[in-house]
DNA sequence: ACTTGCCTTCAAGTTTACTTGAAACTTTAG
DNA sequence: CTAAAGTTTCAAGTAAACTTGAAGGCAAGT
């Protein structure tokens, strides 16, 4: 795929959009798409065939990456942005990333962390009164304690409560 | 907006779907149109308003989380149907969710923790050659290393690498 | 009583992130 | 040389997750 002839040891493949398709597992679709939307990059051979820069295959992973754990393109987008286009990103370009995205990334993983410990504390607790386990909206836990914890534990229901019975004709 | 009088220090608020909405945060568009995908479930009074149990809070709550993280509505879908429709939860409903989802969750974090680290680490190794953050694309970076690293370090060309040389005529 | 605001359904529109298809050109393998 | 595989653009289609709008019923305050 490579544009022109080997040269032994020192041979760097330029990539074609399959060669990159294949190597990060996105349809060529996708990385068209990715361009359009100013991703990635590429130049083009005499013919119109896009040519990848190495790197675009870093770009990539890390695009899927960070789509994966919720983000969307074009938060993305920005952060890539701030590296460069046409040389492979350096030290400081990386720093100026990371700086970026490191609040981001620690609000995911503790949101992710608390899910967790969330459901693992649901196991050990019981979890069968928002008393002791008020995790997941304090909020409206601190308006549920003055009034009747005793319904949250089960099914009955305190006395004039709509039910089925709060159904009587249908207009 | 109880649909019955108030009893004093007993009484239990059943919630139309505005309250829903202000407590979670959410659109009511939005509570209807999870509804519509059995996300959450209602009663209605005589007149067809919809009635939430308190629980709904809570699922509402989870729901919105998951999202945070990535999780589509279908994966959390199924989650929720582990729980109880009618009553609330007990342990070993939220045991069950908890064990379906711990894996999920893991990987999700350990994600976010590897991504996190690959920038971090760029920073501290100076990032300038997959050599030595090959973390990327490991695939990628073993079919880089016999090739010319030198190349990646750089801006400059091995020779016989297709530039703006390499489109000579178009067509 | 009246007015303002919340509620209902249902259909259609929106955004994000792609995928698919058509028609045509290029490259590669045999 | 030829056929198959790969690539191009552009337009349109899709799926997920909602939002908006219309037309009307119900509720709460004054």
């Amino acid at each position: 795929m490579s544009t022109t002839k080997p040269s032994g040891a020192t041979q760097i493949r330029l990539l074609t959009i399959g060669d990159v398709a294949e190597r990060t597992g996105t349809a060529t679709s996708t990385l068209r798409f990715y361009e359009d939307r100013r991703l990635i990059s590429s130049r083009r051979n005499s013919s119109g065939y896009r040519i990848y820069h190495h790197d675009v295959i870093r770009r990539v992973s890390f695009i899927r990456t960070a789509k994966r754990v919720g983000l969307t393109l074009e938060e993305i987008g920005e952060a890539l942005g701030s590296l460069p286009d046409g040389r492979t990103p350096n030290a400081r370009d990386w720093a100026r990333l990371a700086r970026a995205w490191s609040p981001v990334l620690d609000e995911r993983i503790a949101t992710l962390t608390r899910l967790r410990e969330q459901l693992d504390s649901c196991i050990g607790c019981g979890c069968l009164s928002l008393t002791s386990c008020g995790i997941w909206n304090p909020d409206d836990v601190a308006a549920t304690l003055g009034d009747g914890p005793r319904y949250l534990l089960s099914d009955e229901r305190p006395d004039g409560v709509a039910d089925e019975s709060d159904r009587p004709a249908d207009s």
